[in-house]
DNA sequence: AATGAATGAGGGTTCATTCAT
DNA sequence: TATGAATGAACCCTCATTCAT
């Protein structure tokens, strides 16, 4: 009613961060609820627009629900493209490195964690993105660290092991931590230092080639 | 399905069987799409009756949700109190032993993963379910683990190591393998012998006393 | 379970009472919630029998309404029948006895508001339950007034008045005693003697040859 | 209905108006069904809207029949305000008057007939609904007329009467007329000049000082 | 570009009615 | 006669989507 002038410029002010403001809402409504729970009217409350807005960059919620877990997904790809570069060095040197970042990046983000769930929860509805993420996201980060493991055995550093096979085995205790803290929240939270030493620590002496045990298999 | 003899089938009386009927229908459609997702109607169609007869036996939506989780947990609970037997023997023994049973019955029952994944993707809306999964069943395994890693490292078989701070780190690969084919499906699944038993040697030389390091057997 | 001989018993006793149990039972809840929000449940419930049990006395729920109505309709008939005796004697005494009936059986009588609620409230469900109410019981109760009003007058005890051609006025405390009771619940009840007493009072005055007037207007 | 150009109609926008439309279709369906047999779906429907609009405006069922029988009451409220000015002149004048008004406010008014029957019959539901209605309506009104009486006897117009602990008893013709009129129909309405007449007759030789009575009781 | 009133299909829940026992 | 499990239509309410402004 009367002259709005006030709000003018709230409305002029970006326009191409719109649909970043919006996934990033959409993310939060997402992750809390899931895909079926969640309301669009909440979505773009959060974002302080009205649900019609959503409309003018998403053409469904279906559509929105995609674009939000691919943007997440994105700063994940970029980080795991850093860590395809040649090994050098000692294999478990390398080794620690990684698990270093992927705590941080996977273990110790909140986004990285809700990802896995709203995957883990909507694969019947969304077969499509549990694929994708295999294709980009952890199928590469499998095959890098098998590299790294073959690396290690080449260079005598590692035994012959089913990690080659499977560098899931090596992953595993991340995934550990993401879905413990997934379940049961922060204030049960596995990780912090001690678990990354101890899951290092036990991966060393599983994969190192043991003492007076040469360099065969 | 089964032998229907004509249309006597219709409007039976079974009372004693319809709840675990009715159980048995919810759980695959809640597995399948997530509490919100999931329509009575298609879960009285699965159990073979209406809509209506559901709520004589579960008064809403929430309980029938509520008592599926719970009936699906039974078994769980049940074959993990069988573990807490007192230890005897070879600690790594017991822990092949273990392993073998929990791979059997978390990672090859596909219901046991479903559970993880409708207790995962519901937490926010049902939060004392997770709760009480940690409190009775993944604690007590969790507890159950330790206690097998400290009789270990009492006889001499074991090092100390983080495992026992961090029994989780043993478990890993179970609720890896869990996790992947719940994301992957069954084509893409990670297990079978070969998966558990690179498993367990990782696990025995990331736990064994190393060679040469005193104290060991 | 078991033997269950013990009900067999309850079961035998009274065939012919089950209509009767059932109406009373009917009028409880029909008075409490109107005809769409009674239950049949409900009112099987408060007979102590089962909702199927219904149906083997009562078509439907319609069916149920109808004879419960006309059920409690009976005394009243009855008793206004008596009514119609030839009136001789004192006008005024002939409405003084007339209204302490209708006092108790139609004020004080809780069975008589609450069928005034039900037919006000359902007339347009059920329009000839209204219809036959006034040809049968209110229709009669104000003819007859009237009779007493004219004999009244033929006597030289009344005047002239509007009473002659609208009972009503005469009936109307009576109403306005049973709807103001039915709407503010018994606490705040107008009844009682001194109500009833001024009622007459008025009337008497209303209705009496004033003093000095002669026989005319 | 009315001036409606082409398909321009569909889809409007009027939240000044809606509301009131909501109220006044609600109105004629809870006044024709009762709350539990009235479907927002007709009401919807008669107030040309769909039934997802009435949420817009009214948080559920029960405040929709809150609010309409609120908004019904609203004018009797403001009319009988306006009656509590202080008296003078004849008391009976002053009866007049009131009844006249009364009359053409309660009796010839559907609404106000209405009105009370959805209160006689939901009273079980909302019990608040008639205590309100006493505290804010009929209260002042019995109060009204106390004082008018109070005042009659003051000035010796009129003698001391039961009617001034039961004003109810002057009223109760109103009532009746009310109740018979939704009861019966129109068609068999009591009303008239001739009802009113016949009430104001009656009640005049009821209340007023007898010739030779002196001022005593 | 943004709003927000309006829509309408859909799902959870209730309950009168049926029927095999 | 009585039961009570089962039905299925109906209704309240929600919410993704549309559209006039």
């Amino acid at each position: 009613m009367g002259h709005d002038m006030g709000n003018a410029g709230r409305r002029q002010r970006r326009k191409e961060e719109r649909p970043g403001e919006i996934l990033e809402a959409a993310f939060e409504e997402f992750a809390r609820s899931g895909f079926a729970a969640t309301k669009l009217d909440d979505v773009a409350a959060r974002a302080g627009i009205t649900k019609g807005t959503i409309y003018l960059y998403f053409p469904s919620k279906e559509d929105l629900f995609l674009a939000t877990v691919r943007e997440m997904n994105r700063p994940s790809q970029e980080n795991l493209a850093a860590l395809t570069a040649v090994p050098q060095g000692s294999a478990m040197a390398i080794l620690r490195t990684h698990f270093a970042f992927v705590y941080e990046h996977m273990v110790e983000d909140r986004r990285a964690r809700e990802i896995l769930r709203m995957l883990m929860a909507e694969v019947s509805r969304f077969p499509d993105l549990a694929d994708r993420w295999r294709a980009e996201v952890i199928g590469p980060a499998v095959e890098n660290l098998r590299r790294v493991v073959r690396y290690g055995i080449e260079r005598g550093e590692f035994r012959a092991s089913a990690a080659e096979e499977f560098p899931h085995l090596l992953f595993a205790p991340v995934m550990m931590a993401c879905t413990w803290r997934l379940m049961f929240g922060d204030d049960h939270a596995l990780d912090g230092a001690a678990y990354l030493a101890g899951h290092l620590d036990l991966m060393e002496r599983g994969l190192a080639q043991g003492v007076g045990e040469g360099g065969g298999v």
